[in-house]
DNA sequence: TATATCTATGCAATCGTTACCGAAACTGTA
DNA sequence: TACAGTTTCGGTAACGATTGCATAGATATA
């Protein structure tokens, strides 16, 4: 009830000034330390909380940090954030979350009507289908930090976090070589995204690598969910070449390659190899269970935030590009019998 | 760059007070039509945004809502909060998140460190091992409306939003006997958790309505977690009587049940029926597709915003409880052939 | 003793906005 | 013409905290 104590009740009680309580509060005045102490306990005592609003306005920073992101029903961005929560709490940051939807209408709107006053810094996945990134560059010029995680908008310079797509591309390729399939498609996400070009670039140099063709039919281009990777499967079920193995640019069109191939009757692992990416739970749930590259969501969501911490307080940080490693995980679907 | 465009400069530019401006701004007060346009259009020229911290400070009102939740990396949390960021979003409200990692701990550290000026009101489902709940009623005492949703507090007098729980498990088990099942087991949520009971009493009751026993050894409570599901299923292989039909509490539950019953050679539907409840996409994939009730998540979510905002605007707003019903889908996983 | 240096504190402006109080300027009425 | 009533607007004190500047008192230096 009544209201909150405030720093004026505090320096009423103790007979001294609001400047010397804000002081003595933030530790990073000479007060005296018999004061000081007196202040902080007593501040401790009535269970007083600075009010953000107020330290907000007078010095420019609220403690919240945004994020904008697709969506959030999934494994990887839900770990992502749940990664981003993590240091943020520890830092008394808080997070107010923005979904896009993955439209690039709604993204635009959400910038553009953004408070900035509001935030100290912008965490952010783009929407596949966005084209233009200057709203983010305006933010950035106004003086927001952002930094950019999975999704990045590659022709801004900031910081950005993502895994390592090439690498685990080609690793996934070479666990299907390994394992003796040679015939290998790849069912990719949407053309024009900076991480289909990196997974597809993997993809092509493992096989080159191991001198084995890339056909032009085996790689077709399409959104990211499990319908369109069943659908994929089906037009190469059709090629006149027919693969034997088929690397998907996510576990969600892994799973429809599974499905619509089973739904042909086809034995998973010995007629036809799959291999996702991302390690979503499904993979070890569903029968056979998808071998996959796993990606350090956790992580990504903990290294960006603290990327963006960095930016926030250092003036002039230094953008940096982190790029981290994932991690084969074989299961049955890629095992010959 | 520069700063951010105020109040201040678009009077100083129009020759008006700030006042003035205020008012136009917020439509509400008297302000000659004439110059308020003139206000209005030059704002949105200058592209004024107003700053958050000041009139959250002056008018003791930011525009955020706190969620506060276990976690968010399953489907159906990540569901609910995407129906929250959904009218909160419409009504220009923000959404800041608080995971508790399903700990009471944490959550006690979240809620007490909470500084409340920052915050318009809270939705909250609780940890499931959160004995007590006075940190709530602290928070609703001192004057910040909290709605809960999902895994309400009980016995706190406020608004709450959840699925029909006791209807939902009446109908899953009704299902089961309508397919012939009549040895029907429960694997339960864990003991003192609201919707716990109230599923399990939805299961004893269309046992009883139905005339069918309900074998103490038939209903094992234990935590939410695919790993329990399992467990639980083998233990209750092992019964004196084996049931031919297991009802899980959610979903994850019952995906373990699906593999403990794999395990043993068992074949779902034909000799064990499987039935869970929240419907998680993952149901459709696994093989043999569980048969659910669906939980509304996103109405949920939806709902819970909405009558948080009405507590927020609405200085005495009597406490609502809402109940929303579940629908069952039949799937594979209940099939006798 | 007089002066310089420090330490610890208070005063007051400031951040951007709201809202109360009053007062011009205009309208209409007696 | 005088007066009351409307509109429309400006001045200003909040809101809670930060911070540059000033200063009293204590201490050290010459």
């Amino acid at each position: 009830m009544g209201h909150a104590v405030t720093i004026k009740d505090i320096a009423k009680i103790l007979n001294v000034s609001v400047s010397t309580v804000s002081r003595a509060l933030r530790d990073t005045y000479d007060v005296n330390q018999e004061t000081k102490e007196r202040i902080l306990s007593l501040a401790a005592e009535l269970n007083y909380k600075p009010n953000f609003n107020a330290t907000g306005l007078a010095q420019g920073s609220t403690h919240n940090i945004g994020v904008v992101l697709p969506f959030i029903t999934n494994y990887y961005f839900s770990t992502v954030i749940t990664g981003i929560q993590e240091v943020a709490y520890n830092d008394n940051y808080n997070i107010i979350l923005f979904i896009t939807n993955d439209s690039s209408e709604r993204e635009l709107s959400i910038i553009q009507n953004l408070s900035l006053s509001r935030l100290d810094g912008l965490l952010v996945s783009v929407s596949s289908n966005s084209d233009s990134c200057n709203h983010f560059q305006e933010i950035i010029n106004e003086g927001t930090p952002i930094v950019f995680f999975d999704r990045v908008a590659s022709n801004i310079d900031t910081s950005k976090v993502m895994q390592d797509d090439y690498n685990g591309a080609f690793e996934a390729v070479e666990h299907l070589i390994e394992n003796g399939y040679s015939k290998i498609a790849h069912i990719a996400g949407p053309k024009g995204l900076d991480f289909t070009e990196k997974r597809l670039n993997g993809y092509l140099d493992a096989l080159k690598k191991h001198g084995l063709a890339a056909r032009e039919e085996w790689i077709i281009y399409s959104g990211f969910s499990q319908e369109y990777g069943e659908a994929d499967t089906y037009q190469l079920l059709q090629c006149e070449q027919r693969p034997d193995a088929i690397f998907a640019v996510n576990d969600r069109k892994a799973i429809g390659a599974i499905v619509a191939l089973k739904n042909n009757g086809i034995v998973i692992g010995k007629e036809i190899g799959v291999i996702g990416f991302t390690d979503d739970p499904i993979c070890t749930i569903i029968s056979p269970s998808i071998t996959t590259i796993a990606e350090p969501a956790f992580e990504i969501g903990k290294t960006c935030c603290e990327l963006l911490l960095k930016h926030i307080n250092k003036k002039h940080f230094h953008p940096q590009e982190v790029i981290l490693p994932g991690t084969l995980i074989a299961r049955e679907s890629t095992m010959r019998n």
